[in-house]
DNA sequence: CCCGATCGTTCCGTTTACGGAACGATTTCA
DNA sequence: TGAAATCGTTCCGTAAACGGAACGATCGGG
């Protein structure tokens, strides 16, 4: 909580929460009767003066029947939210990450920069990458017998030993991929 | 906070908290440093027994340089209205499957055609769904509160309600689709 | 071996979020 | 018109989130 009595969270959440709840045409009151919260903790999340719990932010989001992006988030943001993480040849975004009992599942966005190839060392053992390309060709995959694949194909490889990523034909390419690390090794990011 | 001293929230926060931070190679004393919050709140959102305020789970995702939304999975709209139509919009490809202890996830491609929306009806319930969208506009995602994204962007959604699929602006979209099944039910195909 | 550093969990005093109630303002309806 | 209902803001007692400290466990290095 901020000294002026202010959250120091970004504003643009209550104005978000207001502008839904009005579009449904929902009164605080209303709104906060649906949600099972207060009207003085929907009031001060709206002005900014409080600062909820997680709980809370649940509530109220499904009162409004929208996800809780939809209050937390800018709609376009995804792509931009995480800060990217570039390498030599390779620009990685973390979209998701899920953890199982026994793997992390880890699904970034990459760019392929033209011109440069990036190897990155060996993943610990049992650790594999699935590439979906999206744009261009890619070079990619263990190091010492690399795969292409063009926009729409699908690459899996075992990433515990060195592998590389170029994109062929002097353009940049694009691709989702998702990394399983089963547990036991300590985890680390990317090292696309 | 419930009776039993766990939170009332999806525990599946604290486990994709703890995967990120591992997949950082990062201590919870050392996340809690960088975050600056107490090593108590990390442990207790990581273990589903502290019910964290906004402002902090701002701090900690700041701190793993992730999107929120990468922590707070969206719980999705209440079941909305009715009976699910199956349409001819969506073309899927199915491209790897994963299967884990606790779930199992499958990864799509797909194209989503123009002039035709398709509603998929509600999968078990815990079943998530991750879509990257490649190219074009979709909107997507639970029937009763959609989300548009457009190519680069990413959407998550809880797939135990009725959601649709729609290319919006009249041009074939391309969308990435991991779904993410935890088990009890038997595996299906798409359902998109 | 011992010691220091670090770990994650728990403790606990302090601060703050909680929601019911109070309140003045506004709206609705007979 | 007047009464009742509802509104959004504020008040305030209670519960809980906060983080620093304590603690036992573990690890690494001399």
């Amino acid at each position: 909580m901020g000294a002026d009595g202010t959250s120091r969270f970004d504003p643009a959440i209550g104005r978000r929460l207001r502008g839904l709840r009005e579009a449904r045409g929902l009164s605080l009151s209303e709104l906060a009767r649906r949600a099972g919260v207060g009207k003085a903790t929907v009031s001060g999340l709206e002005h900014g003066t409080r600062n909820p719990t997680l709980e809370t932010m649940y509530a109220i989001a499904a009162a409004l029947s929208v996800p809780m992006s939809a209050l937390t988030l800018d709609p376009g943001a995804p792509a931009g939210a995480a800060s990217p993480v570039r390498g030599a040849a390779v620009v990685s975004t973390l979209l998701e990450v899920f953890r199982e009992p026994g793997a992390t599942y880890e699904m970034f966005r990459l760019r392929i920069l033209p011109g440069a190839e990036q190897t990155s060392p060996a993943h610990p053992p049992g650790v594999t990458e699935h590439l979906s390309v999206i744009r261009g060709t890619i070079r990619t995959g263990p190091a010492a017998a690399p795969l292409t694949a063009a926009a729409g194909e699908h690459l899996s490889w075992a990433a515990d030993a060195p592998h590389v990523y170029a994109a062929l034909g002097g353009d940049e390419a694009q691709a989702i991929l998702l990394i399983r690390t089963p547990h036991s090794p300590p985890l680390r990011s990317p090292n696309v």
